[in-house]
DNA sequence: GTGTTCCTAATGCTTATACT
DNA sequence: AGTATAAGCATTAGGAACAC
């Protein structure tokens, strides 16, 4: 009887998860993300209630709720989320009188105070470590160096990176195009030609040295240190992304992550709770102690409400390229010198 | 064995809103 | 107006699987 039950409700319960998925996905426009999010959370609530029909729980049920997560050792943050995901899932239900619901039971449940957090950066010499250490030690150095001096000199986050398609790369203008960004908005950031050069690099030849060039590329494999630009990494069908795997598909968030931790690692300037975004925060944070002005910041990083490409070429570029050169790595280049280095190993 | 992806729980970051 | 919290959107991390 009691298993009969929980399937009962539990299918009840479904269907409220999926109506509510349903409009936040049509009606409030939610993004993907969000919405795979906002199922998890449900879920795992669900499932702590798999005999009740949530719609019937009370506000002390959800007290008792999250004190469960508490008590599973979940971080505030995340009890919050959880929190903040079942109160506007009945807010939902409230809303619509199709049901019989006439209180949201999550309404008062408080969030739990969130600490305070320093952020990670990486400091300027260990950004430089960080780009030479990939020209010296990189087995894909040109690509890999195009793709950290990106982060490092715009910015972007990681899942703006991988999108990133060679025509969003405009080295007349010298601009950056990043579509889709977070909260699906778009942005332009100004290129720098420290930038502009390592991504011509990888683009037109990716080889790093003249005398390379001569040597004839026998199979894929000979793909190395210095013949790496995104020609030797395209397969058949090329859909025009700009950063390809060595199986020449587009990079998953994760595959950036793997590489940016290998090379922190092996270049020693890994530290607990450093990731990708910690570039980010970097390349703002250099610029910031340049004196660059946080209206200019924003429009670079993309928190300005900056909608369209219209709406950025209206704001005075040159001023942005100008806080771009001031850039503490904007001087970083390719070191020749580097090269008697390594040759000689 | 290395580089990469896939899966999924956890949590950080950014923007909107509420409160004082 | 400035700060705190909520809501919304994204990244991080760990581990298994897999291609080369």
């Amino acid at each position: 009887m009691q298993n009969v039950l929980s399937i009962v409700k539990a299918n009840v319960n479904d269907l409220y998860l999926r109506e509510y998925l349903l409009y936040l996905k049509s009606d409030k426009g939610a993004r993907p993300k969000t919405l795979i999010g906002y199922e998890a959370d449900l879920r795992r609530f669900m499932n702590h209630f798999s005999t009740r029909d949530v719609l019937e729980l009370r506000q002390q049920d959800i007290r008792e709720y999250k004190f469960s997560l508490v008590d599973a050792g979940l971080a505030p943050r995340t009890v919050n989320r959880a929190i903040s995901v079942i109160r506007s899932f009945y807010e939902y239900f409230v809303d619509h009188d199709d049901y019989a619901i006439a209180k949201n039971p999550a309404k008062h449940i408080q969030g739990m105070k969130v600490p305070k957090t320093v952020p990670i950066t990486l400091g300027e010499q260990q950004a430089k470590t960080l780009l030479d250490g990939i020209m010296l030690t990189g087995r894909y150095a040109v690509r890999d160096y195009a793709i950290f001096a990106t982060f490092l000199f715009t910015g972007v986050r990681v899942s703006e990176l991988i999108a990133l398609k060679t025509y969003d790369v405009n080295f007349e203008e010298g601009y950056i195009h990043v579509r889709d960004g977070k909260g699906g908005k778009d942005r332009v950031i100004p290129m720098i030609p420290q930038l502009a050069n390592a991504l011509q690099l990888y683009l037109q030849n990716g080889i790093v040295y003249e005398e390379i060039q001569k040597k004839k590329r026998k199979s894929r494999h000979e793909i190395n240190r210095y013949r790496c630009g995104r020609k030797y990494f395209v397969t058949d069908e090329d859909d025009q992304t700009l950063f390809l795997t060595k199986y020449g598909k587009p990079y998953s968030e994760k595959g950036i992550d793997w590489l940016f931790k290998s090379y922190a690692k092996k270049l020693g300037i890994y530290k607990d709770g450093l990731s990708l975004h910690a570039l980010r925060r970097s390349c703002l944070t250099f610029l910031h102690k340049q004196g660059v002005d946080l209206f200019v910041l924003r429009e670079i990083s993309g928190h300005a409400r900056v909608q369209t490409l219209e709406h950025y070429l209206a704001i005075d570029t040159s001023k942005v390229m100008d806080a771009m050169k001031r850039h503490p790595l904007h001087s970083h280049q390719l070191d020749h010198g580097l090269v008697e280095m390594v040759r000689s190993r």
